[in-house]
DNA sequence: GGACCCGATAGGCATTGCCTATCACGACAG
DNA sequence: CTGTCGTGATAGGCAATGCCTATCGGGTCC
């Protein structure tokens, strides 16, 4: 059985006249008439009595067309519900963003993705790589910001912007006299995150150094870690999106000799089927940050 | 969109595997594969996140897919219900029966129509031969017992068997002395139905007459006659399966000369088309009063 | 009796649904 | 690193289906 002859039924209960209900299904009578019988047949009832006068439901017609008119019903609230799904840019959007990230860029980017995909619900998550990862290829995300180079053909990326590393320097630092610091000269009392971050690994790998100082020191939070300098313990190396959160914190900032940098990217699954949402919102962040690297770069916020 | 895309749809989101989904709907894969890219095609929705790993619902599809599932429970529903409804011989059959005939007739044949038939609800619907075929013709009954002949090509009838009219005397009566009444010497004191009846118009052309006696006489019911001829009113014909009622109430009863005699037939619309069940009921009917008229017609009951 | 209305039937054509065979691609093992 | 396996996509061909126009048949109404 169709779901079309369902559609024919009941404008034939409806209209008691192969003809007329032919013409509002916008088929031919001759069309309708073979099709009401196939229905007939194939439910093995006779669902209309034809005379010359009148096509009059049977009793067997009233206990089928309720079910009909429930089915069709169904069917078209699938196509409503399908057409209001139709745009890519509409609907909840799970995006990801690593923790080093997410508190510096949100505010910058939230307002403009509102305003450039106002139908699109974007539900930032926080949470570290490799979990966002994990719920990347689990549906449990739709894309992510991340800041490290992903593998995998399961997976696709797109580079938005650049975020140069800066020097942070306590105030009372030996190296706050000098307009530019060298990667390496941080080496020697660098701080970084705990393990996870990969800001920890991008710090760390920049000033040369492959273990860290205080290993025992769990810091979680950027903003952890940039009051620890600003008191004293030691230097970083900050993303250039937290420029502003570490000058408000009292340390100082000097930019870097060989600028070192992460390269941020929107990274989803291979398959993921709203392409037009991810480059849309591709698309705004790295417009938003247009010229910011070079900005930053030179400890200029 | 089909239904049967709806079912493929189902089974894909239930196996989350097209290779299986396929199987189990009966299907080739890459069938499956081409109906449900087109069904997404026509939704304008992308249904399914398909990677080499596996093949995902997407937020869309579970938005659609309850709508899906009662959509194809309403049919199936359909599907159900017309397989309880195939058989010709089940559900309501409204048999109309003429007021001279019912009370008589329904004795015999009630239990028979039964045994025969269980599943067909036989519910009798008593009123006038005018009444009747009005009510046949708008679909309010199913067919009628009815003694004269039906006119129309929207009617077909089939004679079940013929009714014997005796002629019905008081027991002082002169005629009670002949073993045979010539229906022309009932004429002088004949008393009838009132209007409507069939049996009024029947008895009187049987006898000669064309119009009645004691005009201003209504009598509404076969039983009131009888009474008033035992009473010595008069004299009537009484249809041969009402002869024991006849008798009861101290008539006497004589076969008539010409063997006067009416034919109960069953009528129905042309176009009514559980055929079946009119073949069975006129059978059942036919076969219990077999040999009826022969007995009747010569006075044994 | 002829025109008209209505549903049924016939023949022909384009679309569709399905099949088998094959491809493309990633995973996994030797 | 290469061959094999598993999975979904693609291609080509065939039969069934749905639709059309033209026509029929039966009944009604001037």
């Amino acid at each position: 059985m169709n779901l079309r002859d369902l559609r024919y039924l009941l404008a034939v209960a409806e209209h008691e006249h192969i003809g007329r209900a032919a013409e509002a299904c916008g088929i031919s009578q001759p069309t309708l008439s073979v099709q009401l019988r196939k229905l007939e047949e194939a439910l093995g009832v006779t669902l209309f009595e034809r005379s010359s006068k009148a096509v009059t439901p049977t009793a067997a017609c009233g206990l089928l067309i309720d079910h009909a008119r429930a089915a069709v019903a169904e069917v078209d609230a699938i196509l409503a519900v399908a057409r209001s799904l139709q745009d890519p840019l509409a609907g909840r959007f799970r995006l990801g963003i690593i923790p080093t990230l997410a508190p510096y860029l949100l505010p910058l980017v939230f307002a403009p993705l509102r305003d450039a995909l106002p139908a699109l619900e974007i539900e930032p998550w926080e949470e570290q790589t490799e979990v966002l990862l994990k719920r990347l290829r689990g549906h449990e995300l739709d894309a992510a910001l991340l800041a490290t180079d992903v593998d995998g053909p399961d997976l696709t990326s797109r580079p938005l912007f650049a975020e140069p590393f800066l020097a942070a320097l306590p105030p009372e630092h030996p190296l706050v006299g000098r307009a530019v610091v060298a990667e390496a000269e941080l080496a020697s009392d660098i701080l970084v995150l705990a393990d996870g971050h990969c800001l920890r690994d991008q710090a760390l790998e920049a000033c040369g150094r492959h273990g860290a100082l205080g290993s025992t020191l769990r810091v979680a939070s950027l903003s952890t870690l940039l009051n620890m300098v600003a008191a004293g313990y030691g230097t970083t190396l900050v993303p250039g999106l937290a420029a502003g959160a570490a000058q408000d914190a009292g340390i100082v900032l000097r930019p870097l000799a060989c600028q070192a940098r992460r390269t941020v990217r929107l990274v989803w699954r291979a398959s993921f089927p709203r392409r037009a949402a991810l480059q849309a919102v591709g698309t705004v962040i790295s417009g938003r940050l247009r010229g910011f690297a070079e900005g930053a770069a030179s400890g200029i916020v």
